[in-house]
DNA sequence: AATTAGCACTCGGGGATTGAGAGTGCTAAC
DNA sequence: GTTAGCACTCTCAATCCCCGAGTGCTAATT
């Protein structure tokens, strides 16, 4: 879905087409109701009567830009309408200075979890739009391991950190059905660090496993155990992260009056894997959105998905579903200054190097 | 609200108003319908004419165990009626042998987390009794810490991992501002363990940290500030913790049929410390139900809360909350059965010992 | 005294009817 | 190209009406 399929482009309207599209869109996302002609005169082109209004607007029908939900009612826009408000007659807005702090705190915390800003941040943005928000964390997987250390708790109890890039930290209890010792722990942290630092999780394979196996030749049957263990604790922490937020503004939607198809939803909200193979193919660089049947899937009719990346190569996404009547030069903005405040948190300069700025004080790690 | 305020009796009835009381809630509940003297005579009572019925039912409404919707329906029960229904009557039921499986399922698995347990028993609840469900998690700064650990992922990176009582694990990450060398955070570590270990998480104090400080007398800076990091990292691991699940069942609620009232609820849903407080009044041991208004609640009315404690003294709560038509004996099954063996899983013998059986093996660990 | 048959009565829900109001499209004039 | 005027259409809400379910009461029966 790139730039080439764009059914409308400005040109094929008159100032005064765009004009009352324009209008109507507006008027609409904010009064809920269908627009009709004497509205559009009065708010709007107060120099012209209805009935030129009325002549428009059947033109802008033809082009399949705005309908009628029933004869005799006003306007609403169509899919079609909204994408070309949205291409090119949106205005870009500036947030509220109020909004942009809140942003801004939701990113700034003193411990560095990324899971936690992506989880703040998600929450800010679906307050600020009103709207269900969601956010895929990257696929760890694809992350370099920064660092790999297993550490013994007491004879029976071990715990695997992985320290990722994008300051990811991940912890998985072991518990062993038979006593491990200091020594022995150590000494296989030490195998694993060597054996797996700067390896992205996927590539991590048996081979690596075998190589550190052969190494601890005296007590093979321990250490293949704990190896099978933390082999399972990677694997289970490779999941897609999906943090939702901002659940309860689907109950104002307009859309799920009908509690059948709310529960839908719902569930597709939770489900990770489909939202993001979903959202994936239409992202393009800055903000994208993904207007009713768009995306192909049913579940999204009716619907707006504002979506854009973060992390650039893994494939980390942020979303806000909203109902496609919304405010989009509202959400735009705010999806825009976040996107661009988060890229500039996490900017990666170079294969192993990322800049992390925080609070103006800026740290160079590894 | 203890059994001191029972209004009813089962002795103040018959037993064939008994029986008749007994088949409304049942027929009630498995229809959704109120129940007619019809009805009753046909699945329950075929050798009394409906006329006998309906005097029985007038006398039962007369004491305030059942009602009609309006003039000329059926009898459904009231929260009184239920009441008795379910201290009196109910029967107590086994579970199907694949429910029983899929509960154990729930607590077993290979690598031990509690909360990931928890989060899995919440959900089979919740599948099962067809309702949403909640665990409140223990208040982990009441559990005893087996050991505490500073571990050194790179020079300005630190993880603490605190292990404790019930086997939980919690690691937070910590940025430093300045490069800490592997000897200091090992020295920290052992600081810590040495001061911490077997104390309760609430029972941490800055005279600790005062203690451990005047050991670093040579990089007094250094130490204070990763000290404060660790405090901060503590406290914030100590909230509570709500783990949800089932909420798409809510829109099955007849409750909410309006959408108003299911927003608030779900934000209740949410709300743990707002749970904890209206359930933790009304526990008894086992298995306690909170119908309609007990609670003292609005939000809760016309919902059944059924409630239970795991890990006896440090007030874990698992929950299941449907509507107050709901199937009693199925639910008060399930719950029974798994804080039967929820409680088998952790079972707390000594104050310092903590028993784990788990699929057959059985483990004591420190 | 408890039970029962019979019957009039009440009420909610669903479907049809109606009137008001909003907004249109069309035509003819400007 | 624009506008005034007007007939037309359609929704929404209110109203009415009828049907059926289930009751409560009364009088007869056991």
């Amino acid at each position: 879905m790139d730039s080439t399929d764009i059914k409308f482009n400005p040109a094929m309207l008159s100032d005064r087409k765009k004009l009352i599209l324009k209008a109507v869109v507006r008027e609409y996302t904010a009064t809920a109701l269908p627009v009709g002609s004497a509205a559009i005169v009065k708010n709007y082109l107060p120099d012209v009567s209805s009935a030129t209004v009325r002549n428009e607007l059947a033109s802008l029908e033809g082009l399949g830009l705005i309908c009628q939900p029933h004869t005799s009612a006003g306007r609403i826009p169509t899919a079609d309408g909204y994408r070309l408000f949205i291409d090119f007659l949106a205005e870009k807005r500036r947030l509220e200075a109020a909004e942009m702090i809140e942003i801004q705190n939701a990113m700034q915390q003193p411990i560095t979890r990324f899971d936690s800003i992506l989880r703040d941040v998600s929450a800010v943005l679906s307050e600020l739009a009103g709207s269900a928000s969601v956010a895929l964390s990257p696929r760890i997987s694809r992350f370099r391991i920064k660092s790999i250390r297993l550490v013994r708790l007491d004879s029976f109890n071990l715990v695997l950190i992985v320290f990722s890039e994008g300051d990811n930290v991940k912890h998985s209890h072991i518990k062993l059905e038979f006593p491990a010792d200091e020594a022995l722990v150590g000494a296989i942290s030490t195998a694993l660090s060597r054996e797996f630092t700067n390896i992205r999780m996927e590539e991590i394979s048996e081979e690596g496993f075998i190589r550190i196996m052969s190494a601890f030749r005296d007590s093979p049957e321990l250490v293949g155990k704990i190896l099978k263990l933390i082999i399972r604790a990677a694997r289970d922490s490779a999941d897609i992260g999906v943090t939702v937020s901002g659940t309860e503004h689907i109950f104002d939607f307009p859309n799920f009056l009908n509690i059948a198809g709310a529960k839908e939803f719902y569930r597709l909200l939770s489900d990770g894997a489909a939202l993001r193979s979903i959202i994936a193919p239409h992202l393009k660089s800055g903000v994208s959105v993904i207007l009713d049947s768009e995306s192909g899937d049913g579940r999204l009719s009716g619907l707006s998905v504002f979506a854009c990346r973060y992390l650039a190569d893994n494939s980390g996404i942020l979303a806000i579903i909203s109902p496609m009547r919304c405010d989009y030069e509202k959400i735009l903005a705010v999806m825009d200054y976040a996107a661009r405040h988060l890229s500039r948190l996490v900017g990666r300069d170079s294969g192993k190097q990322m800049i992390i700025r925080r609070g103006g004080v800026m740290t160079t790690i590894l």
